[in-house]
RNA sequence: AGGCCCGUAGCUCAGUUGGUUAGAGCGCUACCUUGACACGGUAGAGGUCUGGGGUUCGAGUCCCCACGGGCCUACCA
């Protein structure tokens, strides 16, 4: 059964084929009656018309790797997928959209507008699931959910009501954040702050009935047109004989009282405040408290409105711009200074926000965020890396309420009506039929939708059932863990947490891990629109899935964000490669010998596995017990990375083994016994060669599901499981971990490392064999290097070995002491004694101090009596050996006439 | 204004409760095309951990200050 296998890993030729496999046999579907441990874990939704970037593929390849871990120690295991309407960014595609076509939305009329977006939505949404699916996402597919279906939009209006019914969802006027360009108010968060340089202008006002001025200072100009006061600190003397004046409004020719508020800071300015309620969240609120009217001079795409006297029509910065040269053709503008400060933009369409006073919706915060906090106090809720905890409850504590409504018509429809008669509200789940103060049938459904973050805020609980107690809902939630970036800390998590001990009564995850952001070569955050994103489905092509995938992990230390280069993406290629390869040396070498009368199922039985390693003649060979020793010390170093969210770790852990241990010695070590004549010996080398390789297949499956699968399902040894992913993680079997053993190993690889080091440093090829020579070497050293002593000759180059050398010919030996006894390389030319003089001397060097270091410090009573045992006996343990190895290479140097040590350093 | 993070080899980054000669990948140097792999093998060079001060028997690791870079929160006109 010869095997056809590539000489370099395609992963083009075998993704595909995966990734249809999985979800075609719905191999990752969940069961909410299974039995076994909990591991659930729902998406952080994406934008249904998104696609996939990169800072997506870092997230589903940790919530992938965490996923497939878990699945495969056996627990219940669900990761639910899902998409997002994204309200405002969707709506904002489409309309874009659609004026490419030269069609304006809003003569579309909303009814049809909505089925421009549902259509669209079909169309163009779904390629990020395509794209999951694609990558191999081990996802429950039949679970998918969408923020905006019917189903979650009884679950939206449920959660509106109550909270509706609790008060702690109301409507008022006040002043919020208008995005003029998306036509929308927008909350806090979607507001970014900005720090820009712009101006103060100081303004004249006339004083009326006098021929003073009043001057003040504002950034922004245009908003004097609604002014309605001035206001200076109660306690400033400049001013307080003022105070109770008008002023005359310059430009409106209107009389505006001077009033004292303490808001005011003296120091700013000129210590006098024009107050603009209708356009400023102070002013807004020294209107309130001294009853000033509120006028709204612009219109919703911020032009100038008809209360803008002659400016109505300008759009806003035009009006500035006018509103300056007229007070400087008037004299009314004493200066203007540099001043810098932060603008809020709006985080969409990154236009200058404007603060206008509106009817909203809000949802009050203080009450649902109390348990929220003692949740993550308390640790119910774990948060990774634990430095955002600091931050979480520092905006928790200032949180102030939430304004959910939105002027779009892409999302859910706020469930309130207003009679016509008497505008009275009516807050519903069903449509009602009539007032439900006044009885009017002549009803009309509140025309705004709900934040996005509002339905996203739900996700946990309502993907999984709730309000109805589903078997889903009892298995699965709490869920298990929440993975998402850092910058949605706020929009997201912190809502999830408050609604979810809202309305479950217990906290929606029971961790959450804050992944870090991929960022550009300069250290920004990548951007589609700065050409500065990279593409994943096109490093994908080029590098393969799982080298995609093994790279982020490799890199994503929690709490430091990640720069991806080319270099290490070819890197974790190449390990893929090195993957592939090793297994291409199994399968030619595995048909030789089947060539040679093996029986195949002397390996190919499943419990093989299981016995792992095996003996010849009742003994382990030592290079089988270190291996398994090794695949001990890398299981539980991955176990307990992967549990504390070290990806990073566990992926360096296995590529370490893999490639360092597995590779690199074993195979090497291993090759001719596979070829044996003994039959018997041959049959275990074999065996034991598939178990290790069949459990490093295992560990490496979360990383890399591709490649792991394709090779697992041609290995003799498979378990009888449709895929590797439903295969166990191995397991650490206390009888692997061995010190002697691993201590023995080193010491063999020391003599390889130890002549390889010397050829290469003498020039000296591999091809020309020198005998090996041991010097002072106890009994059971020797036996191990003679119970290896093919392995040590063929990876040392040497020619045979000498167990017993008593004197070393200074011309043509080659000393290296070791604690266990002296290796000696004898060559037959005469050995290049300077050369040999200053390798010595340059290893004498840093021993030289490194013993100084620690004798001074063995010698320091105070260190001795507060350094732990462990430390002590480690520091003299290393010293005592490290001084015979000094001793020995001034010896030797003597020998070589090297002269004294103190000449060499 | 407040808070957080970072500054370790030429480059990109690890280094969890302070503890024996500080690690990896890439790049670099030398040798090697050996029947798994040149997306490879072997060996090697290269940092004293931004600077200063402190705590400690002992600090890349803790504290303070400075410099440089990044981020978040915030209604100062």
């Amino acid at each position: 059964m010869a095997r056809e296998i590539a000489k370099a890993y395609e992963p083009q030729q075998i993704e595909p084929r995966w990734a249809e496999f999985w979800v075609k046999e719905e191999l990752f579907k969940a069961d909410a009656n299974a039995p076994g441990p909990v591991f659930s874990i729902v998406i952080p939704p994406p934008n249904v018309t998104g696609s996939l970037h990169i800072g997506h593929m870092l997230e589903h390849t940790e919530i992938d790797i965490l996923t497939r871990w878990h699945r495969m120690r056996g627990y219940n295991t669900l990761y639910l997928p899902g998409t997002d309407h994204a309200g405002i960014s969707t709506q904002r595609v489409v309309v874009k959209f659609l004026a490419d076509q030269g069609i304006d939305y809003q003569k579309l009329g909303r009814e049809e507008f909505e089925k421009q977006v549902w259509k669209w939505k079909e169309e163009a949404g779904g390629e990020i699931t395509k794209q999951m699916k694609g990558i191999g996402e081990s996802c429950d597919w039949s679970r998918e959910k969408f923020t905006l279906s019917p189903e979650m939009s009884r679950k939206v209006r449920e959660v509106f009501v109550r909270l509706y019914e609790e008060g702690l969802i109301y409507r008022e006027n006040r002043l919020v954040n208008w995005c003029p360009v998306c036509l929308t108010v927008l909350s806090d968060l979607e507001v970014v702050h900005e720090e820009r340089q712009g101006h103060l202008w100081h303004i004249k006002y006339p004083v009326a009935g006098t021929n003073e001025f009043l001057v003040v200072a504002t950034t922004r100009p245009e908003t004097m047109l609604g002014d309605t006061a001035v206001a200076v600190n109660p306690e400033d003397e400049r001013y307080s004989r003022l105070v109770g004046n008008n002023v005359v409004l310059p430009l409106m020719n209107r009389e505006i009282p001077i009033i004292a508020d303490e808001m005011v800071d003296r120091e700013f300015g000129t210590g006098a405040v024009k107050i603009t309620p209708a356009h400023d969240p102070n002013d807004f609120e020294v209107g309130k408290r001294h009853k000033l009217a509120e006028i709204d001079v612009m219109t919703d795409d911020a032009h100038m409105n008809a209360n803008a006297g002659a400016y109505a029509g300008l759009a806003r910065f035009e009006a500035r711009k006018k509103i300056v040269e007229d007070l400087k053709a008037q004299g009314l503008l004493e200066k203007i200074t540099e001043h810098t400060n932060a603008i809020g933009i709006c985080e969409r369409s990154k236009t200058i926000v404007e603060p206008r006073v509106s009817t909203q919706w809000f949802c009050r915060m203080k009450l649902l965020a109390e348990p929220a906090i003692v949740a993550v106090e308390r640790g119910e809720i774990r948060v990774v890396p634990d430095n955002r905890r600091e931050e979480y409850f520092n905006w928790m504590r200032n949180i102030r309420d939430w304004t959910i409504s939105r002027q779009l018509w892409w999302g859910h429809r706020i469930p309130a009506w207003y009679c016509k008669e008497n505008n009275h509200v009516t807050v519903a789940r069903e449509t009602p039929a009539k007032c439900t103060t006044c009885g009017s049938t002549n009803l009309e459904q509140d025309p705004d939708v709900l934040d996005t973050w509002f339905s996203s805020g739900l996700w946990p609980f309502v993907t999984l059932g709730w309000p109805e107690n589903t078997p889903d809902f009892r298995t699965y939630y709490p869920t298990t863990l929440l993975i998402t970036g850092y910058d949605i800390l706020f929009f997201w998590v912190a809502r999830m947490i408050m609604l979810g001990l809202h309305f479950t009564d217990k906290v929606p995850f029971r961790a959450v891990y804050l992944h870090s952001l991929v960022r550009t070569a300069g250290g920004e955050k990548m951007s589609k629109s700065k050409g500065t994103g990279l593409d994943p489905v096109a490093l994908n092509q080029q590098y393969g899935t799982d080298a995609m995938r093994f790279c982020l992990a490799s890199m994503a230390a929690p709490g430091t964000d990640i720069i991806l280069s080319d270099d290490r993406l070819a890197s974790s290629r190449n390990f893929a490669n090195k993957i592939w390869n090793a297994a291409r040396f199994l399968f030619v070498n595995l048909d030789k010998f089947e060539e040679s009368g093996a029986r195949l199922e002397e390996l190919a039985a499943p419990e093989v596995r299981a016995k792992a390693p095996y003996g010849c003649g009742g003994k382990i060979p030592l290079v089988d017990a270190w291996l398994f020793a090794r695949l001990a010390a890398t299981i539980e170093m991955m176990n307990d990375a992967l549990a504390n969210y070290r990806f990073h770790e566990a992926a360096q852990g296995v590529y370490q083994f893999f490639w360092g241990d597995f590779c690199d010695w074993y195979i090497e070590w291993v090759k001719p016994e596979l070829q044996s004549a003994d039959r018997e010996r041959a049959t275990v080398a074999w065996k034991n060669l598939f178990a290790a390789f069949d459990a490093a297949l295992r560990l490496l499956h979360p990383f890399m599901p591709f490649l792991t699968e394709e090779l697992w399902h041609q290995l003799p040894q498979k378990a009888s499981a449709k895929s590797i992913a439903l295969d166990s993680f191995p397991g650490v079997r206390s009888d692997w971990k061995n010190d002697a053993v691993e201590r023995k190993m080193r010491f063999l690889q020391e003599i390889v490392t130890f002549s390889r080091n010397h050829r290469a440093q003498a020039g000296l090829s591999n091809k020309q064999r020198f005998p090996l020579g041991l010097g002072n070497l106890d009994q059971s050293y020797r036996e191990l290097v003679h119970e290896n002593e093919e392995a040590v000759l063929r990876l040392g180059s040497f020619s045979s070995v000498d167990y017993a050398v008593l004197r070393i010919d200074p011309k043509t030996g080659v000393v290296r002491p070791t604690p266990q006894g002296d290796l000696v390389i004898s060559v037959e030319r005469e050995v290049n004694t300077s050369a040999e003089i200053a390798k010595i001397r340059k290893s004498i060097e840093p021993l030289t101090k490194t013993i100084a270091s620690k004798e001074r410090q063995l010698a320091d009573e105070t260190f001795r009596s507060r350094a732990p045992e462990k430390i002590i006996k480690g520091l003299e343990a290393t010293l005592s050996q490290q001084k015979i190895e000094l001793e020995k290479l001034r010896r030797r140097l003597e020998e070589l006439g090297g002269g004294s040590q103190e000449a060499a350093g």
